[in-house]
DNA sequence: ACATTAATTGTGT
DNA sequence: ACACAATTAATGT
């Protein structure tokens, strides 16, 4: 088969990163139909409602996914990173949906997409990809349920704990710059709130606060 | 360097 | 939940 140069240049960067995840054959598809982009951070990437035409396939960077409810209000739902590609799009391309998620990138993003006409016949062809969607399909459930258990029986300041330990795991660093707003937004609830655990936490030798920051300490 | 203003955070009811 | 006080960062003079 022959090759363009940005192609053999794409299969050799693919074939690094996620070699354990697909075979050759499916490598060479991506390289064929998918499209490299970069995203700044803080991007919307998908709107609630937005027709979604494409599938994402992380290659560094992160992405937060959140839905919106009746009032308007967000809530966060999980996060996207390397070598994870969105359940939900996939939901959403197989049956022409429109999106029920917003996407927004947290950090800047470089990631492939892969136009959704190739999905279906990808999944009849190649193992290796049906194992992949399979395989995220099930991860992304489980992570769901946790989410889920989380909301509904442990108490918000457990939900704060999670979310600073997701945070700096994402940024790979203990310096975090978030106001007490944007984490009442994530979270669903109050700003009030937020600041009074934030104070507890800091009590309790867990973080140290700062405007507009906190440092993790330890949980 | 100082004053003004806006944004963020702290606390009592 | 709301209101307000206190603190801090940003900006202009």
């Amino acid at each position: 088969m022959i090759h363009t140069p940005a192609q053999e240049n794409c299969i050799k960067e693919i074939s690094e990163q996620f070699h354990y995840l697909f075979d050759e054959e499916v490598i060479e598809e991506i390289c064929k139909v998918g499209e490299r982009k970069s995203i700044p951070a803080d991007e919307m990437i998908i709107d609630v409602g937005d027709r979604v035409n494409f599938l994402p396939l992380i290659l560094s960077g992160t992405i937060k996914i959140m839905t919106e409810d009746k009032q308007g209000d967000e809530l966060l739902l999980y996060y996207l990173e390397f070598g994870d590609t969105c359940a939900v799009t996939i939901n959403c391309c197989t049956r022409q949906s429109k999106s029920s998620i917003r996407a927004i990138s947290e950090t800047a993003v470089e990631m492939i997409v892969i136009p959704i006409e190739y999905l279906d016949s990808w999944m009849a062809k190649h193992q290796s990809w049906r194992n992949f969607i399979l395989e995220s399909y099930n991860s992304r459930l489980n992570e769901m349920i946790d989410a889920l258990d989380n909301i509904v029986f442990n108490s918000l300041e457990d939900r704060v704990k999670k979310y600073i330990k997701e945070k700096v795991y994402i940024t790979r660093s203990e310096d975090l710059d978030i106001t007490h707003a944007d984490i009442a937004n994530d979270l669903h609830s109050s700003r009030v709130v937020i600041s009074r655990i934030m104070k507890k936490l800091e009590k309790e030798g867990y973080i140290s606060l700062g405007r507009g920051k906190l440092k993790y300490l330890r949980l």
